[in-house]
Formats: structure tokens, sequence, C-alpha cells
DNA sequence: TAGTTGTTATAGATGAACTATAACACTTCG
DNA sequence: CGAAGTGTTATAGTTCATCTATAACAACTA
């Protein structure tokens, strides 16, 4: 499992966070039933504070990719297979954006536009 | 043309407005060389300072988006039309996100990690 | 020329983000 | 049981992006 940030973007450290994790999960790295590394783990590993790290986690619990319990830790849930399922369409239309010169972040706000209709 | 944005929010004022306006586009009712209100119009309608409009109307642009001219106003580019082109697609995959519990911000970010690589 | 547009500059106020520390509640494991 | 590890909650302080306000400037249109 590899989390990288990077301090100098604008975007928060805990979205940088939460969108590194969601990338390991929608590539399949991290299957469901799978533990997260440590909050208190990744804070010291990414030099950053515990609560950015926590706050990022309940980001994903609060899209139901993970599902938190004191003691045992954040683990992936059932829901992450879906995720990869949906990998190879949203690879496809990437690249159907890409060569129409869509940028990304300009499609993913057409689907999540799409998702919230 | 209707531009909503939410002072709750949590989101930046700016990324609702081009938030907004993508919204407009995809769904083609901002067609490819329709201008965009003026960003002082824009700002005195939702109350708004003119700076913040504007750094909409920028991030837009950088997405190549509009195209913008002093004295001309901003212009919805030829790209537009490439993103109705993909709005169907894009519904589909948010169909088939949503039979599967998935939710539109995971389905963004797993559609913005796939432009990206 | 007069009016409208985006652009640039300066400066201040506010609040989210991030940090630091500490204690608490729950789970797992020896 | 006890110890160690987990997420949770609380408090408090610092930093910096966001948003505002005002003003002048440059390019385009009518």
């Amino acid at each position: 499992m590899l989390l990288r940030i990077d301090p100098e973007s604008s975007a928060a450290l805990y979205d940088q966070i939460a969108g590194s994790v969601r990338r390991e999960v929608a590539a399949g790295r991290l299957p469901a039933g799978e533990r997260l590394p440590s909050a208190r783990d990744v804070a010291e590993a990414l030099d950053v504070n515990l609560h950015t790290v926590l706050k990022a986690y309940q980001q994903l619990r609060d899209e139901g990719l993970v599902e938190m319990r004191r003691g045992r830790g954040a683990v992936v849930s059932a829901r992450a297979d879906a995720l990869a399922e949906l990998r190879a369409d949203a690879a496809a239309l990437a690249a159907r954006a890409r060569s129409l010169g869509v940028s990304g972040e300009t499609l993913a706000a057409l689907v999540r536009a799409a998702a919230e209709d």
C-alpha cells in the first residue's frame, strides 16, 4: 500500500490522502476485507497529524468505501469489489474523453453531475 | 442560464460556480459559441464578489471549456460539443455505479484517476 | 467616444485546514 | 486479566486559502 501526498498541492491534505486510498481500491490493490494501515502509522509515514489522516478515513467511511471501528481499524468494505468492476468502464470513458480533448477534471465533473441527477 | 450556489456548502464558492457552469454545458443548455453572462452580472445576481466569479471562469478557461477575452466576455469553446457527446456514456456509467451502491463522489474519483493515468 | 468586458493590483476579514496534546472507549492478543 | 493497539472526542493554537472591497487598466463593441 503506497500513499502519496504533495505538500505543494493546493488540494487539502486529507483530500489527497482519501484520493490516494480510492485509487488503491479502484486499482484492486486494496481488496474488500483488507485493513488500511492505522491512522497513526500513516500520520507518521507522511509526517502529518493524526487528525488529518482520520478526516480522510472518515470521508471514505461516509462514502461507504471503508468501515471503521475502535480497536479494529479501517477495513475496506464489500463495495470495493463493485468499484473494481466499474474500473474498466471508467477507463474506457476516460480514453474517449481524452481523444475528444476533454480534461479529466471536466470529465469528473460531468460524471458527478450525472450521478447526482 | 441558471447558476446556483449554496452558501452553506463547504465547497468553495468558485468551485460551485464553475461546477454549475459545467453542468449547464454538459446538459447542452450552454452550446459551443454561446456567451456566458458577464462576471459582474453573475457576481451581482449571486451576491458574490467579482473576483470569486472570475476565479471560477478562469478555472473553466484552464480546462479549455471556455475562451475569455477582454471586452468580449467568456464564450463556450468548441470542446463543449465533445462534452455533450460524452454525456450519454457518463449517464450510463453513473446508473451502473448507482445500482452497485457506489457513491457519486467515489465514482468521480475513480474516473478522475482513470483520466490521469 | 462611451460603455462593457476581463485583467491586474492592493489590502483586509474570516474560517477551514492543520497541528499539538491529551484523555477516552473498544478490540485484540498474550 | 492486563497490555498494546485501534478509532473517537476534546481543547487550543497557528497558518493560509478563501472571500471581500476598491480601484485602476486594457481590449473589444456599438
